[in-house]
RNA sequence: UCCUAAGUAGCUCAGCUGGUUAGAGCAUCUGACUGUUAAUCAGAGGGUCCCUGGUUCGAGCCCAGGCUUGGGAGCCA
């Protein structure tokens, strides 16, 4: 076994006349002759040519789309038109038989739905080798972008007892039975009696404890699954995902936004230099399937040309008070297309403002900084109100074209008093949380941080549509399959 | 959670105004052919029409409820 030779390096050489040994899943079996075999090194495939006259017939019949098959024989010049190198098969062996006739991927196009619901088979696709490969990239270069620049990956807890992150709704973890659910005198559960002798939960966010180690690390990242209970069925939400949250101490917002720009950027080079057969095949997959759609619908700009001109162009950074600005004066909104038009200062910006700024007005990544405060997060650094009054954050959220908000950040609030005064406004009890303002007690220091959504980061790169796609096992409500 | 569209063969889909035995292409199987590239040609098999109930002489089609999926919104990364 140890002697087999990858596909992918066998299709970059030229080794006509060697015997080699190949394994690999068979993709399609053609007039008896033509297998294409693939490993998974590469999306391609090689093709291996059997001399059925010489073969058991038996043998011959075993050779069926998914099945597991091990050759050896010789690297010729391909006769056919459709490839330079090919093998001469002198010994096929079927390692693992696969039914024709329950094997559910055929020699053609699948839908993304049908796939979803084969995920465990998905892999052996075109499609998803490409997705999964770029998913791989961009993970390792990540990694590979924060260790060269001197951070330290901080492994932050998956089980929290902490409810006051404020990201959004928590999974329980417990070991309760739930039919027989120990309560107190007052009908209240019993947490003392729980594994951990207190409520516990699945984190949805490993920025509190990141700030910790930020305050004496430095610089530190996260990179690991966060869980969100929400009830959000969209193509860009999972109750499973993964997210990346560097916290850095003495960096304000723009060094904050300069990093996220600067990652962005790395990661997505990073795929276009390592993954070029990939995105290659993803972009004319894209492209045939804009083929089939309304000329209004179709996308200006092919694959590449979109992470390219990402690269080349610096995101677009306003604050939300000039966002509010250009799209109360902006076309939809005076023509009254918006759904929610835009009136005063103060309100969310819905994904329809979001798009129009990225989409139409920028036709570019844009950063929006400095949101109200009363919309965002108790632990954002405060402003000094602004001439009108108004009291805003040093809050920082990264708009892509298609996806919408790929990262959020902040600087963080490093003054005591005003942290606990905000945390007393919110709600947030401050006493579970004396931990977190150990930090702002004992040499507390200006710092900042975001989080990235690494299946949005995927669907970017990969010019897919569903957040579904991007990650192996996707777990959404009312799904937990495999 | 809300709005909206859909669910028919392994897959992608037709199915008329409610009316006999529910169709096509691909896939699969059988045979032919043998340098194919989504191979080709001939033939065959293959159905819980999502589920439950209702209306009707009669339901794939109409009605009610439910489940699942796609798209959009909200929440967010």
């Amino acid at each position: 076994m140890a002697k087999r030779t990858k596909i992918k390096d066998l299709l970059n050489s030229s080794d006509f006349g060697k015997q080699v040994s190949v394994m690999g899943w068979v993709r399609t079996f053609r007039n008896n002759q033509f297998i294409a075999l693939n490993d998974g090194s590469t999306i391609n495939n090689i093709q291996a040519v059997v001399d059925f006259n010489a073969l058991d017939e038996s043998l011959l019949k075993r050779i069926t789309t998914g099945a597991a098959v091990s050759i050896q024989g010789e690297v010729v010049e391909s006769l056919g038109k459709g490839q330079k190198i090919e093998i001469k098969v002198n010994k096929i062996e079927i390692l693992g038989d696969s039914d024709a006739e329950k094997f559910p991927l055929q020699p053609k196009k699948h839908s993304l739905e049908f796939l979803r619901e084969i995920a465990h088979l998905r892999f052996r696709t075109n499609t998803f080798n490409a997705v999964f490969k770029i998913r791989h990239a961009l993970a390792f270069a990540v990694h590979k972008f924060f260790n060269d620049k001197g951070f330290v990956y901080m492994h932050t807890p998956i089980i929290t007892a902490s409810d006051a992150e404020g990201a959004g709704e928590m999974f329980r973890v417990s070991t309760f039975d739930p039919d027989h659910i120990p309560r107190n005198e007052d009908g209240s559960v019993n947490y003392k009696e729980d594994f951990f002798g207190k409520a516990t939960n699945l984190t949805v966010s490993g920025q509190l404890e990141g700030e910790l180690a930020a305050m004496a690390f430095g610089d530190i990242y996260t990179f690991g699954p966060t869980f969100r209970a929400e009830n959000s069925n969209t193509t860009r939400h999972l109750a499973e995902f993964w997210m990346i949250e560097p916290e850095m101490a003495f960096y304000d917002l723009t060094d904050n936004m300069d990093l996220a720009e600067e990652l962005l950027k790395y990661v997505i080079r990073y795929a276009i230099e390592h993954c070029a057969d990939e995105l290659e095949f993803l972009k004319n997959r894209l492209l045939e399937e804009d083929k089939q759609k309304p000329q209004a619908e179709r996308s200006e700009f092919d694959l590449l040309t979109k992470l390219n001109f990402c690269l080349e162009n610096d995101f677009e950074r306003i604050t939300y008070t000039e966002a509010i600005s250009i799209l109360r004066n902006s076309k939809p909104n005076q023509k009254k297309q918006f759904k929610y038009l835009i009136e005063g200062w103060g309100s969310d910006l819905q994904s329809e403002h979001e798009r129009y700024l990225v989409e139409k007005h920028f036709k570019k990544p844009v950063i929006l900084t400095d949101y109200p405060a009363d919309i965002k997060s108790f632990y954002m650094r405060m402003n000094e109100p602004d001439a009108e009054g108004r009291t805003t954050v040093r809050a920082m959220d990264i708009l892509f074209p298609g996806i919408g908000e790929i990262v959020g950040g902040s600087q963080r609030e490093e003054r005591l008093e005003k942290l606990e005064k905000r945390m007393t406004e919110m709600h947030i009890p401050a006493e579970e949380m004396s931990w977190y303002l150990d930090t702002r007690r004992f040499g507390s220091a200006p710092h900042a941080g975001f989080g990235l959504g690494f299946e949005r980061l995927v669907l970017f790169v990969t010019g897919m549509t569903n957040i579904r796609d991007v990650i192996p096992f996707p777990r959404t409500p009312k799904n937990a399959e495999f």
